[in-house]
DNA sequence: CTGAAAGCGCTTACAG
DNA sequence: CTGAAAGCGCTTACAG
């Protein structure tokens, strides 16, 4: 099956292939008439530029990098991912931009994966999520000149471009909310201590918590895992001032926690509230449906996207509007019984 | 930030850019001392092949192409696919192989993004997911000539090599068991009706029953949507001679289910047993805990990526021994009440 | 408005 | 064992 190539338009149309290049990629040089029979031509038998060619050429590899780096065990519990790579992929693949994905164990094999795929040419740029604290893979990204875009919010470390969700404001509006409903001790499972958001957000917690006069919060960092969010409730409920809400970093960790709490016989809501930190099917499917922190995060995928490609295209990029995080209340949450 | 080439390496080496490549490609016509020398080298200063220099000579795109034509909103439920594409990619990256994914939302689509991938020449193959009983891509495929995987076992249809587990073996083994529990009326809330899957699903299910004496079962289609579900169940069971057991065709259905029964007063397992079609965190965060039908989705995908690089690199692929699905029992099922 | 030519970074017969 | 050369399919200055 011998895909078609420019000269083969060339040839049907009767003009020089810099004439086709010139027609199909509307630059000047070419007359209308001519510029229509080509395009024609080209559409009649299905051609399409190679990337290979386009690539060795015009310096553009256009397809852009996602290396996630995250136990493959855990990946498949994290709604997150799937719909933020349809968001970046659709967006991408609007403008024919490729999606290269891959999936390593840690920053070491993050790094490996990002400088073969840059030293190969395989991507114009790469999107890094999960940021850590301090991460190893932004000095990187830096030293190699790698146009990358941060998902998770601007740092003072890097001057790379970002995207986020305001993590405070929506830590912040489900501890007013729970503090309106009459709770005063209010405990947070937090993910993994490495990561920037983690930290982000028991911030806010802890602020929130002190704006509205509370007792010094208790805070129990987590590895996200099912696991570890049944450890850090059982340690909470089992103190004799246990709290009366607990809000928890992801949805996993609070539906197991109902699990938790059931066994400890304490009554969900009205002996505890449980706050999820993502919304997914799984807190409508658990019993009590599970409030949860909810963002669009196909759309922050798209956003993702369109700063990525402002990077490459070597426009300043402009943060648009980041998605609005909201508080859905379900059944999982009520005030404190007295 | 100028990436080396391999006239960096000949220049340094103070050999031609040819001695570079054979020394490279490990092929005779450079001496040992010389291509030594070349490698450490090119590793020195970092260098890797231009994959689109690579690509335009050697026509091949060492990628392969993933079209995922799954609505978004149900695809954040789906465990399935981020395991099945971290087990391909995986495999992929170890081969040097890069993943391009794409999302779509229906066939035409699906067919569109691969005509244009396969026209730009993106990928050197493609692998195929949830086939439908007839499915307009397969004859596309054929036709373009492009080297394909079925995820899904072999069809009459088409001669595309396939990978697949074994659904019949996993629907009877459930049935068996839910019969020797006791159970004779045992009902099957199925998936979309137009995949292939789904259908083998259901003939495995209805010959199962045959086998052991039951009387004619009750099956019920859906899009695997948990609202779908909750529908199912409902019918199902507000029949005057309800099932005591029914098989749900992935594990959102069946968690759905547990509220459904929780709201019509049907005690989960002991007037209902419920086994789930995929096991997944979901399984065992709901009460009573899901039995289900578990499989290692990331071998299977694994699995694929082998399949498909015997493909590309003309070997006769080998259709490699199944990943086996297994009964996983939690306390979803039990004997049926008398 | 149009064509001939060089070049992107590799691979691969083909001579020496 | 090694080098000079053509070619993969495009893009893009540079002449006409």
């Amino acid at each position: 099956m011998k895909r078609p190539t420019i000269a083969e338009i060339a040839a049907r149309a009767g003009v020089s292939i810099s004439a086709v290049s010139y027609a199909l990629n509307g630059r000047p040089g070419v007359s209308d008439a001519t510029r229509r029979h080509i395009l024609a031509i080209a559409d009649q038998i299905g051609w399409r530029p190679s990337v290979a060619a386009r690539s060795l050429s015009g310096s553009r590899a256009h397809s852009v990098g996602l290396v996630i780096a995250w136990p493959a065990d855990t990946l498949g519990a994290e709604p997150f991912f799937m719909r933020f790579i349809a968001g970046l992929e659709g967006e991408l693949s609007r403008r024919s931009i490729g999606l290269l994905l891959q999936f390593v164990d840690d920053h070491r094999a993050a790094i490996d994966a990002m400088r073969r795929c840059w030293a190969e040419r395989r991507v114009d740029g790469m999107v890094l999520t999960d940021l850590w604290r301090t991460d190893s893979r932004l000095p990187v990204v830096e030293e190699l000149g790698i146009p990358a875009v941060l998902v998770g919010g601007p740092r003072a470390d890097s001057r790379l471009p970002s995207v986020w969700t305001d993590d405070t404001a929506a830590v912040t509006s489900a501890v007013d909310y729970l503090v309106a409903l009459g709770h005063r001790r209010i405990a947070r499972v937090a993910g993994l201590p490495a990561l920037e958001h983690t930290q982000v957000r028991i911030g806010a917690f802890r602020a929130a918590a002190r704006t509205h006069g509370l007792p010094e919060p208790q805070v129990i960092e987590t590895d996200f895992t099912r696991e570890a969010g049944v450890r850090a409730t059982r340690t909470l409920l089992s103190r004799r001032d246990r709290p009366t809400a607990i809000m928890y970093d992801n949805d996993v960790m609070a539906a197991a926690a109902l699990n938790v709490a059931q066994e400890m016989n304490v009554a969900v809501p009205d002996e505890l509230s449980v706050v999820a930190g993502d919304d997914s099917q799984l807190c409508f499917l658990v019993r009590p449906a599970l409030t949860a922190l909810a963002r669009d995060i196909q759309a922050y995928g798209v956003h993702t996207a369109r700063v990525m490609m402002d990077v490459i295209d070597g426009r300043s990029p402009q943060s648009q509007p980041d998605t609005p995080t909201r508080l859905v209340v379900r059944a999982s949450t009520a005030a404190p019984a007295t």
